[in-house]
RNA sequence: GGCUAGGUGGCAGAGUGGUUAUGCAGCGGCCUGCAAAGCCGUGUACCUCGGUUCGACUCCGGGCCUAGCCUCCA
């Protein structure tokens, strides 16, 4: 068994192979750091870091970087909105995306480059692409020359020439092909610049994830990742500025590319203002869920975004919870294998909605299985959960966390339930209901099993 | 206009040339003082028209529809 990836470039699922197996490099296009994390920003971030794991059960040493754009026009407009300088809003973007992705059980890459940490960086590759001519200088911007590199166009399949019909924003005059790109613009004084050669200017967009790329995983990467919309022009622009820049004839080995999350179907994005933020989303779901739900589509497929799909993640989280309920996580160190089925799924193309299904078979086993087995497989559906980003809190913890718009606390309602246990035995059933309907009413919702009374907060 | 993806049961969403996806909801049953929860059982769904085939939801072609990229965007 191989992992098998889809690969933009070819437009087929090919088996992954690393050029290096002691030294697998993954890149992924971070976020620009001005404003909250919108839910469609969360879908790479949750699908590239599963990518990863998959890649470290087999491989030694992956190496995942994602960066962080903290030089960019908007941040530029943000700062400039509330009178700050960038990095009191980048700082503050990046924290909060940090503590948005935790929450949706995203872990941190390997590294995570800046690209203002990059600028000499950036500087000496622009300096490379001018020697070697495939960049020009023009009225204090520095363009990479479309025309120099015949094979511009190849990853999103676009024939250069008719990119000049297709524009349909004024091209600037200084541009030798409509297609040309910007690697360095000129910075007034009131914006952040850096001295370089071409006078005191900020790196455009493209460049800085050639540079980081190559500074940190090499001149030539394993598999490269991003949103659907970054196939072009971006990720176009950044294989022409790599390999033009080093003179190999290949940036990436795999290109994955993530699908939209779509709201009523149409895409989630901050220029159509229908955006969902995490940080908002968090405050009234658990992360977990939103989590599920992010993964229940395939990642190329759109993923429409909705309050009942949500309502459904959490009501099947509720479920694999509930019979978990009974077995604490392992206390003996026995290593237990993670389903074979998910695993297989997710190396599969990260057929995460097959992974889902195998996890959920697993508890079925789980449910139906005789005593003596139950705890060993409670055990795997800890560990396979764990592999997805799944099932790693207490039952306890994931059923109390909706509390917090309830009135009463922990304690209250355990004596409220023994009071009703006390009417039950004494078959005073008028009371016990009583009591059942009081808590009913203020959002608590009575489960009598075998081994005594749960609760758990009423879903909204 | 060019280029990409898609159209699957009430909803979400995989997959396959002939065999149960899975989840949520619904229905029937078990359990329960009654419920809820849980468990058991339950649904021949695959846009349309042609073609290939012993057989197509699955392959090929036409059509219709939807979304996306071509401009900052995950």
């Amino acid at each position: 068994m191989s992992i098998r990836i889809y690969n933009t470039l070819s437009r087929e699922k090919e088996t992954f192979v690393p050029l290096d197996q002691e030294r697998v490099t993954v890149y992924a296009c971070g976020p620009t750091v001005y404003n909250f994390a919108h839910i469609g920003n969360a879908r790479p971030a949750v699908i590239f870091d599963l990518l990863y794991r998959v890649l470290a059960r087999r491989f030694p040493n992956v190496i995942y970087a994602r960066n962080i754009t903290d030089v960019d026009d908007k941040i530029n407009a943000a700062a400039a909105a509330e009178g700050v300088s960038i990095d009191v809003i980048t700082r503050r973007y990046a924290d909060a995306y940090h503590a948005d992705m935790a929450a949706l059980g995203v872990g941190r890459p390997t590294v995570e480059p800046r690209a203002t940490e990059h600028i000499d960086a950036i500087i000496a590759m622009i300096e490379r692409l001018i020697d070697k001519g495939h960049a020009y200088e023009a009225e204090g911007h520095v363009l990479f020359n479309v025309d120099n590199f015949p094979e511009y166009g190849q990853l999103s399949r676009r024939d250069r020439r008719e990119m000049i019909a297709g524009a349909r924003v004024e091209i600037a005059p200084y541009k030798k092909h409509p297609g040309d790109f910007v690697l360095w613009k000129p910075s007034s004084d009131d914006l952040p610049g850096w001295d370089s050669p071409w006078g005191r200017g900020r790196p455009g967009w493209h460049i800085e994830c050639s540079a980081m790329s190559a500074a940190h995983l090499g001149k030539v990467i394993d598999i490269h990742a991003g949103g659907q919309d970054l196939v072009f022009p971006h990720h176009e622009n950044e294989i022409a500025q790599s390999r033009c820049a080093h003179g190999t004839d290949t940036f990436a080995r795999y290109w994955m590319h993530n699908g939209f999350v779509t709201v009523e179907k149409r895409k989630m994005s901050k220029s159509l203002g229908n955006t969902l933020i995490v940080h908002e989303l968090l405050k009234q779901w658990p992360g977990e869920a939103l989590r599920y739900l992010l993964l229940s589509a395939h990642y190329r497929q759109p993923l429409d975004w909705s309050e009942t799909a949500l309502e459904q993640a959490q009501s099947t989280l509720d479920r694999l919870y509930g019979l978990l309920r009974d077995y604490p996580p392992a206390t003996s160190s026995d290593t237990v294998e993670v389903d074979p089925a998910v695993t297989a799924a997710l190396e599969d193309d990260l057929n995460t909605p097959t992974a889902l299904a195998a996890l959920n078979g697993l508890a079925r086993q789980l449910s139906t299985a005789e005593a003596v087995e139950r705890p060993v497989l409670a055990a795997r559906l800890r560990a396979t959960g764990a592999l997805v980003g799944l099932l790693q809190q207490a039952p306890s913890a994931w059923f109390s966390q909706r509390q917090v718009d309830v009135e009463l606390d922990e304690a209250a309602i355990m004596q409220l339930i023994e009071q009703r246990q006390q009417a039950r035995q004494a078959r005073d059933f008028a009371e016990a209901d009583r009591i059942r309907d009081d808590l009913a009413a203020r959002g608590i919702v009575i489960k009598d099993g075998p081994e005594g009374t749960n609760w758990e907060v009423a879903a909204k």
